[in-house]
DNA sequence: TTGCGTGCAAAGGTTTTGCATGGCA
DNA sequence: TGCCATGCAAAACCTTTGCACGCAA
C-alpha cells in the first residue's frame, strides 16, 4: 500500500529488464525467482513481490488471479502512458495474447459507468478477458 | 472435480437456504461460516468449501477470485442460468468493494468488441477497475 | 449395515511482515 | 552519514486433505 522503492538498485534494474523481455506474456513470482536463481544472481521473493506491487500501482504491470490456490500471474504492459491517450487491453484466454486498443468506443463505456454507476473507470488497470479472433476461428473448425 | 455429495444432509439444506437468501450478493466462506456460527449451528469450513465447489461445478454458484490474498467471493445465481443474464463486475481500488452490474449497456460493449475487434468477451472473467462513487466523494472532500 | 458426509486438525501453498544487514545517494 | 532496499525466516492467510466418527439410505 505504501511502497516507495525510490532508490535505483541493481535488483530493480534487472527485474525490470527481465519483465520487459517477457512483455505480453504472463509470469509468476516463482518463475521470476527461478530465472534469477538459475542466472546465478538470485533475488529474494519478498523483493520481487515489493517491486511488482509498486509496478502494478503504477500501471506498468498487470496482475491477475486465476485461482486462490495457484499463484498470481503478472504481465508487463509498458511504461505509463503518454498523457491523455486512453489505452485498454484485452487478453485472449486461449493463446494468452495481450492486445492494446485505442478506440473511441470505450469513452462511451467510461461515460456510462460514471454517469449511471458513479464509477470512475481506471483504463490502465482494466483488462477485458475473452477469446481473440484467431482462436475463435480455430475453435470453430475443431 | 470429484466431489459427489449425493446425500441430502442438514448442512446441505441450510447452506443452500442461506445462499438463496443472499442471492445476487457476494459472500465469502468466512462470512458464511460466521453466519452459521452466530446462528448457533456452526458448519465446518471444509464442508462449506466442499459444497460450494460442487455448486460451482453445477453452475448454481459463481466463484470470483479478485486477489490472491483476500478470500474468494461466491454468488448464488440459481438454477435459471446459462440462458442469458450477463453479469459484469467492478472493483473499487480504494475500498476493495466488489460490485456486480446487470446492465444492458454492456451488451453494446460486447457487440462492439466482437464486430470491430473480433473479440469474444468473457463477462464472467472481466473486472472493471476504478474508484466507486463512495470513495470518489470522500476523495473530493479530503 | 454400508458408505458417504462432517468436522477437526494438520498440511500445502502463496503472499506479507519484522528485523538486521548492506547499499544508494 | 542517513535512509532505504534487501533477504531471510517467520507469520498470516486461504484452501485442501486425512482421518475417525456419525448420519443417510
Amino acid at each position: 500500500m505504501t511502497t516507495k522503492l525510490k532508490y535505483k538498485t541493481k535488483q530493480h534494474d534487472e527485474l525490470l529488464a527481465f519483465l520487459k523481455e517477457t512483455g505480453g506474456r504472463h509470469i509468476t513470482v516463482a518463475e521470476i525467482s527461478e530465472h534469477f536463481k538459475t542466472a546465478g544472481k538470485p533475488i529474494g521473493t519478498a523483493t520481487i513481490y515489493r517491486h511488482l506491487e509498486k509496478m502494478v500501482d503504477e500501471g506498468a504491470v498487470n496482475k491477475y488471479t486465476i485461482d486462490n490456490n495457484s499463484s498470481a500471474c503478472f504481465e508487463y504492459i509498458g511504461e505509463k502512458t503518454h498523457t491523455g491517450e486512453v489505452c485498454f487491453h484485452y487478453k485472449c484466454e486461449v493463446c494468452g495474447k495481450l492486445v492494446h486498443l485505442h478506440c473511441e468506443e470505450f469513452k462511451e463505456l467510461e461515460k456510462h459507468l460514471y454517469e449511471h454507476h458513479g464509477f470512475m473507470l481506471d483504463p490502465m488497470r482494466t483488462v477485458f478477458y475473452g477469446v481473440c479472433s484467431d482462436c475463435g476461428e480455430k475453435r470453430k473448425t475443431e
